[in-house]
DNA sequence: CGGTTTTGACCCGCGC
DNA sequence: GCGCGGGTCAAAACCG
């Protein structure tokens, strides 16, 4: 799923060849994007994880949570991936209100849910701290969001455009 | 005062 | 049917 294109001091960039939506950005504890995801004009899909972040982060994979009759209902899909952080929500620029927490078996740490707060958008993430290291968090999301990221990310932004220059071998359009 | 968090209750699917 | 595990509700508390 991930081709990764990791330079020394430069953010890894990786391309995201799958057919489902992506999940949302991800920043870190400073306000630093962790890892993201955008789309380019030609629907290439590029992701990228800030170096802090390579080796820590691992894509759990997507699945549609197809777990029965699925056919004719719109599956939402599903994104897990781990990130090491000392802190359980990390900033991915959306509003999220917690609706619940459960603690779930064969782990120390509670299972924390979450909705997204935009109207109409029913995008939900649980957050869980992994059992035996605690410094990994799982977050994983359902749904996409139907909006865009409403917190100001204006040096997001310039970041992404930052790694593109750092890493122009993966600009498709530049072929 | 409005939005968010907290937290026990409630609900539901599943296996026994 | 019942208990268990996990997901959600909702009322009260909390907070800027």
């Amino acid at each position: 799923m991930l081709t990764s294109h990791h330079q020394d001091s430069s953010p890894m960039m990786f391309h995201v060849t799958t057919s489902a939506q992506l999940p949302p950005d991800v920043a870190g504890e400073h306000g630093q994007p962790l890892m993201g995801f955008r789309q380019d004009d030609q629907g290439l899909r590029l992701g990228f994880a800030a170096p802090s972040q390579v080796g820590q982060m691992r894509m759990l994979g997507v699945n549609s949570n197809c777990s029965k009759r699925c056919e004719k209902k719109a599956r939402k899909p599903r994104y897990a991936f781990q990130t090491r952080s000392a802190v359980d929500i990390l900033d991915d620029g959306y509003r999220w209100r917690k609706y619940g927490q459960k603690a779930v078996k064969n782990s120390t740490f509670p299972r924390s849910y979450y909705r997204c707060t935009h109207p109409g958008c029913h995008v939900k993430k649980q957050v869980q701290r992994t059992a035996k290291d605690k410094g990994v968090v799982t977050t994983t999301y359902e749904g996409v969001h139907s909006h865009p990221i409403q917190k100001p990310a204006d040096n997001f932004e310039s970041m992404l455009r930052q790694m593109q220059i750092y890493n122009p071998s993966l600009n498709p359009t530049s072929a």
